[in-house]
DNA sequence: GCGCGCCTGTAACCTCCGTCACAGCTCACG
DNA sequence: CGTGAGCTGTGACGGAGGTTACAGGCGCGC
């Protein structure tokens, strides 16, 4: 069984001896998902942590009034619905998976014990959630305190990743509407400043890559207090 | 000494045995602050925990520009600074005594040894992590959905209880300016919006404790998508 | 190769809220 | 019981960005 080899590709369990996986593999129930899929909804009690074993899921929240809010974009290694495991309490957020996905469902109880079994594994959580916190903190911080402009400069160039061409881009491109709901505004007003950008010579795009051509300018739109985009 | 007595009211180390408490107090570095002393710079190298024993900090980030944004207040019993020990990273964030404070510092190598030898004690930091994560991912979704008026509501709702005379109080209620910081605002927002809710009915002020006359009506105006506030 | 859905561009409008600039309070402390 | 520092009230003003409403494009599937 291929499966059987998934769980060694979570970055959580990794140093933990071969057979404690075995035991865990006996507990976890296997499934996999198409793309755009639904696997945790909010305010629901499973207790279940999902370990991701391939595919991509988007952790986030809709609104009643149908807005959607991006946490963090999860891809295989990754787990989650470990905070319900973790203090009882209800889903907080809806996952949805954002490709094929195939996961590994483990029970609250297992979860636990095996943290409490294995305190190094533990700490890597703890250091995990610090990362979490601390991205948290410090989108808050932007969110109160910066323009949009800012907020989408800062995320392309968190995004950007060199290619062996040299160029500085970001590829696959999320849709607008993605990028909306992670850096906190409308779609439109994500188009407005793509354009803006756009014009102005700061990037460049071509289907779904966007090329990063003046990092500087970038940076210098994302700090606070800079100057609101020009007109081209 | 009295200082001796102090750890135990930190909740994370409840229910460890007295000679590990005792083994921890021999390691920490004892002091008091004023209110309003910076007790953690940001972007500063150190990784000690200060375990709070007395007295209220406030968790915070200055942006260059000058405005104040408030993660989280900690009072007596809490932990701060665990982010850096755990992690190794910088310190994320200030905290700045809101009143006068005694705390113990804790090395980051004693801290991480106690989590790794008392996984139950990691397992309660987990905890308490689960539940700032998921305060601040609703702070997020907040901040980007929902407008001042709505945020404010909540917040008052959060910090309100009841009284012996059974009215829901605010007390002490924080200044303008605090609350600004907490809610992503600024000081004359709040203020106006404080004196609409005062108009309608819905709160009334004496001095530093504040009543929430009309709860559902607040409520109301926390939902997403209400309508704004009315004039008088 | 032809549609049909999902994306993206564009425009007009209007409102919430940040900014700046003071005046008036209040209360703690001398 | 005065006095000043830190709070709070208020007003004018402008701009960023949310809203609504389409038109056009592009790519995927049939």
């Amino acid at each position: 069984m291929s499966e059987a080899l998934g769980l060694e590709r979570v970055r959580l369990l990794e140093g933990l001896p071969r057979q404690v996986l075995d035991d865990l593999r006996l507990r976890c129930r296997w499934r996999r998902w198409a793309a755009g899929q639904r696997i945790i909804e909010r305010a629901t009690p499973g207790r279940d942590v999902l370990l991701i074993v391939e595919g991509t899921v988007r952790v986030g929240h809709v609104t009643e009034d149908g807005r959607e809010v991006t946490y963090a974009e999860i891809g295989p290694g990754g787990v989650v619905g470990e905070l319900a495991a973790i203090d009882g309490g209800p889903r907080s957020a809806e996952v949805i998976a954002a490709t094929d996905c195939r996961t590994a469902a483990l029970p609250a109880e297992a979860f636990r014990a095996l943290l409490l079994r294995h305190p190094e594994t533990a700490l890597r959580l703890l250091e995990s959630y610090a990362r979490i916190i601390r991205l948290a903190d410090r989108r808050i911080t932007e969110l109160s305190t910066t323009g949009v402009a800012a907020r989408l400069a800062r995320e392309l160039l968190r995004r950007a990743q060199r290619d062996r061409a040299g160029e500085l881009a970001v590829e696959p491109l999320p849709t607008q509407e993605q990028l909306a709901g992670v850096v906190g505004t409308t779609r439109e007003t994500i188009g407005r400043i793509m354009i803006q950008l756009t014009r102005n010579g700061l990037v460049r795009r071509r289907g779904r890559r966007l090329v990063l051509l003046d990092r500087d300018g970038l940076l210098h739109l994302a700090e606070p207090g800079s100057e609101p985009i020009t007109e081209a």
